[in-house]
DNA sequence: ACTACTTAGTTCTACTGTCTAACTATTCGA
DNA sequence: TCGAATAGTTAGACAGTAGAACTAAGTAGT
């Protein structure tokens, strides 16, 4: 077993990898947690952002995108469309097709919002030099990467 | 403004940081999910896992950790303390605080899912290089740091 | 054209995790 | 000893999630 020190060294580097995602995603989500409207959680933010940067989305994409069943999608959707910052709209082709589109007001707020996360975002990179930010999330852009190809894994496939 | 250059850079990486991080961390809870046995939740076995760990600790303590309230705490311990993983004690110096600790059964399982979290993110760390893999770690763990130290940011400070 | 299958989305029910406020029990301090 | 502080729990509310049953709409086979 020549390798055995080979093994011992990724096992250290998935214990270190392991405890700094569990400090860098509570922090992260506590901070964004606070940047948050009184009317909005996180993940609600999270899905008017992706339709803001979609510009337009269904149900079936989202939970295929956010990983989740088109259940929990619809709960969501209704509590924002309630709130008045999304529009339902049916496909003219296909009327079983929900188009999710954002109001003026949820544009509004989506853009507000941002712009205080990237503050805080920036506040948090300006910690590091350029070349070890670009090299890092370049890593971590191959990670994303992995993980989408590793997606067979994933095992969300053919839910509901 | 000479540094307007710089700024869009930073915006670039925020950005990109942006997209990596969401495909990242929901992949990468759909694969913790995937692995978790029927009986328990992905932030059931993060409890467990500290605990393990950490060998023993307080509802303030963990409520501290894990960054939310205490009677959050109470919900999950209680639910694991049903379940017979967990054991609450009383500290006999001072019997207003409460001891917990794993039992037996909640070891034996901890280490079972353990181990194959561990080979699940071998596996997608094997996709790296040593070094590439290393250096984003050491930059991962500064990252950690930086949030730990803008904690007065987190104000989950004096709740409750 | 009629029937059966598929697909998109919603509704309903149940459970986990979360927060806040009110509460109990214990310790500390003046 | 009495009042304040601390550790934890309880109760009530809500968001997010899953799964099963359902509606509405489109597709295919015959």
């Amino acid at each position: 077993m020549s390798n055995n020190c080979h093994g011992d060294m990724i096992k250290e580097l998935i214990h270190r990898y392991e405890r700094a995602h569990f400090t860098v995603e509570r922090k992260l989500y506590a901070l964004l947690r606070d940047l948050m409207p009184a009317e909005l959680t996180v993940d609600q933010f999270n899905m008017i952002r992706f339709l803001q940067f979609n510009g337009r989305s269904t149900p079936s994409e989202l939970a295929e995108v956010f990983g989740v069943g088109k259940s929990s999608i619809t709960a969501i959707i209704s509590r924002l469309s309630d709130k008045g910052f999304i529009r339902r709209l049916s496909e003219e082709s296909d009327r079983r097709i929900v188009i999710l589109t954002l109001t003026e007001e949820g544009k509004r707020l989506c853009e507000s919002i941002d712009a205080r996360v990237e503050a805080m975002l920036a506040d948090i990179m300006n910690h590091f030099e350029e070349e070890e930010a670009e090299r890092f999330i370049s890593t971590f852009e191959k990670l994303a990467d992995v993980m989408a190809g590793t997606a067979g894994l994933g095992s969300n496939e053919g839910k509901e």
